[in-house]
DNA sequence: GAAAACCGATGACGTTTGTCATGTGACCCG
DNA sequence: CGGGTCACATGACAAACGTCATCGGTTTTC
């Protein structure tokens, strides 16, 4: 009997695919949580054989819980599920050691498959989005760019991303300048989008 | 016995909605669509006694799907289920005549409840969402100021902006700045933000 | 029928950006 | 050790933006 817990902050969302999987023989969801520190704590108090977390938590970033977990409970697999299937996501779930990778509009059906092959230790990556993955490429901003990108996304304006970040505002804007640039866009606010869509902030 | 159709963009989340909806004995999942269109169609031919829709949907809003339904299968009842649980959106379903309005943080419990309660002819709203609504009132914006700042919305320029709305670029600078002004927001990608998390564009 | 909104536009103003040239210092790699 | 990349900064200029005053026309409301 392979044991999972279910980690989702949607109640609805979390308890509709824990029904889900209650219909497999070989599986039992020994534990639900809404937030990471409620995943880590579970995950350490019951060593489940897999966990599945969801890419937006409130409190942390679901590939955070993962690499926490792996470093805390070694024995437990981890896979990421999401709404919004993003290759940066991907590509950093994976370097943490995530074994499946699974976007929400999937076939249902695959769901106990995927649990399954984790379990086993093997991998699974949606493979429609791996091949967005492998297509996107990596980042092409330094960890200043993408920095800064990631306070301009808040609408914020140039001195108060200067404050923020502790740089000087001339600096700040010429990063922007620089992020735009690589990203094709023709201002920060472009950029930010673009960016956002491509999982690299 | 009650049947259900069912609608949500993201296959595993529509699954897992179907099996945890099976659990009930006097609910019947008749069909699953994936787009409002299907929707639509399938609310035709099948003439289910109640319609769950997710709010975004690939196509079409979720709330426009429901008026659609209002107006060709009269004797269809609907309800709206939500990730983002916003006010505004909450305004628009219940003036457009839909009968129950979830979102998806809410207990899955709840759920089966709500369908029976909506089958009847009741209605049902999300209570703490309920409160959310009329505390953030309705919108201050303008017909145009709303349409101004939507097309903000995706970081396009002034020119870009007027050349969409048909409008001279000193006019669109004026309507974002009253939008800006209302919002309590020093720019306009502040007030896009604003609207947006209340539901108003 | 007047007052109050809203729509649309123009011109002017100061501020905020985007962009570019240029400089310094730190670090890594061949 | 030298070249390349990155982080950080400054100064300068044009373009875009935010704000305000003001105008005329329509619709809604009391």
């Amino acid at each position: 009997m392979i044991r999972v817990l279910l980690a989702d902050d949607e109640h609805l969302i979390r308890g509709a695919m824990a029904a889900l999987l209650a219909l497999e023989d070989d599986l039992t969801v020994s534990a639900q949580a809404a937030t990471g520190a409620e995943t880590l704590a579970m995950a350490r108090a019951l060593q489940p054989d897999v966990a599945i977390i969801d890419l937006q938590l409130p409190d942390l970033d679901g590939v955070a819980v993962a690499e926490a977990i792996h470093r805390d409970v070694p024995s437990c697999r981890t896979m990421i599920v999401t709404s919004h299937g993003l290759p940066g996501h991907l590509r950093r779930a994976l370097a943490s050691g995530v074994r499946g990778f699974l976007p929400k509009t999937a076939a249902a059906e695959v769901l106990a498959t995927v649990v399954r092959i984790v379990a086993k230790g093997g991998r699974y990556v949606d493979p429609q989005l791996a091949a967005e993955a492998i297509s996107a490429g990596d980042s092409p901003l330094t960890t200043r760019e993408s920095q800064v990108l990631e306070l301009a996304a808040s609408g914020a304006a140039v001195e108060e991303i200067a404050r923020q970040a502790a740089l000087s505002p001339g600096t700040v804007r010429n990063y922007l300048s620089a992020a735009a640039i690589k990203l094709g866009a023709t201002n920060r606010h472009e950029a930010v989008r673009t960016a956002q869509s491509r999982g690299w902030i």
